[in-house]
RNA sequence: GGAGAGGUGGCCGAGUGGUCGAAGGCGCAGCACUGGAAAUGCUGUAUAGGGGCAACUCUAUCGAGGGUUCGAAUCCCUCCCUCUCCGCCA
């Protein structure tokens, strides 16, 4: 959520940054509304304090003698009386200024960081970096292929236990996903994460603290008997770990690495991706997620992106990092790289990790501050694929398939998967 | 699902209508004492919003919302949550 006291004093910057998100935005209204809300309060809190003067008197009056019912003191009872009268309309009034101000806010997406080069679309995105040698000979499989044909999973069936985008791994293939999760896990917690297993189902204030709500509330699975929401990422039960608290400073930064399944309604992608690993509606992702000092933000971007990266290059995977441009990074990020591994099947680069600096935005709609000496401030937040599970197996297999119909995984792997070859059975 | 207990500051815990943002303790910070430390003593120590250059000041907050009252942590209503026991269950 972006800051009130911005859209008070300076909504020229935020129309300015949104426009850079290709939004058009007209503040004039809602920068009234906050100016009113202020007003009001003023209002309403000199009206207290006059009530709660009365107050006092009444009582002092009665403690030295007077009748409650004396002339002097009804006529300050009275008084009293039409004060908070006065009081509650004007509350209410500031109310729903309140809640209109902060409904609209809420649609808001971050500001984008001056870093986040300008553009409209994916087109615009900017290559920053590119790791390893792709394989680019020809006839090479796309991943379900060679899972079909090494019996990694079951796609027909699994549309009868659930419906088409959910997938039934069997065998090596369950095997190879529960290789990846601890592998991944065993890394990034070997650069101190801390680990985390939390509900993955939600409710309605940690879907919000996080920004998928209320704006994308058609891109979630709800259990409406519950106020719960299945979540998609885990980055939305870390958010709210730590919601509305105030860390102290010499704790941070607070690192976590977080294995989750994963659950998206996809809506809107009919017909992309529908073979294989690439697009489910349930998928499993290690999540890495760092709260820290503003100040130290930046840099922790950095860092994040480095351990994302390690896990590709554990793994002996070729591929680039991308800065995502103003038009498409996401609603609560201000600055993103995109990490896209190389499928030489399909014969393209594919979105395996997201790392994003969120700055303060998730933390002012979860509330999570830090002290440092007498200041408490809103930290900044951070997040990133460390990395998606489903498509690292994909990549794997592509990458990784021999000529005789086998697949060679990196050696990293085999403490994890116990083989270095996955071939038919 | 049945029965009961309870939600107060970072923590423990007192407080059943007025001077209570809240005793006391713990913790934490500063100062004193010390060669240094422990112990001890003194002082300070919530959050949000508004005003002021600042000192400071006003308002709200004792799970949430509503009500009674001039005045509510304290009385009434509704809801939420937590804990214990029983049942069921991975």
């Amino acid at each position: 959520m972006l800051d009130q006291r911005l859209l008070r004093d300076n909504p020229e910057l935020i129309t300015e940054q949104l426009g850079r998100r290709g939004m058009s935005v007209d503040l004039t209204g809602l920068q009234l509304i906050a100016k009113q809300e202020r007003d009001l309060e003023e209002q309403r809190s000199n009206l207290q304090a006059e009530g709660n003067r009365i107050g006092k008197e009444v009582g002092a009056m009665i403690k030295g003698g007077a009748a409650p019912g004396s002339p002097e003191v009804m006529e300050l009872r009275e008084k009293g009386n039409r004060i908070k009268q006065q009081v509650s309309v004007l509350e209410e009034e500031e109310k729903n200024l309140q809640v209109k101000l902060r409904e609209q806010l809420m649609t808001f997406p971050n500001l984008p960081l001056a870093e986040t080069p300008d553009g409209k679309t994916e087109a615009d995105n900017v290559e920053v970096k590119r790791w390893g040698e792709p394989r680019t000979e020809g006839e090479l499989e796309e991943h379900w292929q060679i899972a079909e044909r090494l019996g990694l999973f079951e796609t027909e069936r699994s549309v009868r236990i659930a419906q088409s985008r959910f997938i039934t791994l069997m065998g090596q293939g369950a095997r190879l996903e529960r290789a990846l999760i601890s592998f991944m896990l065993d890394l990034h917690t070997g650069k101190g994460y801390r680990e985390v297993m939390p509900p993955i189902l939600v409710n309605t204030a940690s879907l919000t603290g996080s920004g998928q709500l209320p704006k994308f509330a058609e891109e979630s699975f709800r259990c409406a008997e519950d106020d719960l929401w299945l979540t998609p990422t885990a980055e939305v039960p870390i958010t709210s770990l730590h919601r509305d608290e105030v860390i102290p400073a010499d704790q941070l930064p607070l690192r976590y690495v977080s294995y989750t399944p994963c659950f998206r309604r996809e809506a809107g992608s009919y017909g992309r991706d529908t073979r294989g690993l690439i697009r489910l509606h349930q998928f499993n992702k290690v999540e890495l997620y760092w709260f820290c000092h503003p100040e130290k933000s930046a840099e922790a971007h950095e860092q994040l992106t480095l351990d994302a990266e390690a896990v590709l290059e554990a793994l002996e995977l070729p591929y680039r990092r991308l800065e995502l441009c103003t038009g498409d990074i996401g609603f609560s990020a201000a600055r993103t790289y995109d990490l896209e591994v190389w499928l030489p099947g399909a014969g393209s680069f594919r979105e395996i990790s997201s790392c994003s600096i969120c700055g303060d935005f998730q933390a002012r709609r979860s509330a999570i501050r830090f002290k440092e000496g007498k200041s408490t401030q809103l930290l900044h937040t951070l997040n990133g694929s460390g990395l998606a599970i489903g498509r690292t197996m994909a990549a794997l297999l592509e990458n990784g398939q021999q000529v005789d119909g086998s697949v060679k995984l990196p050696a990293a792997l085999v403490p994890f998967f116990g083989s270095d070859t996955i071939a038919a059975q």
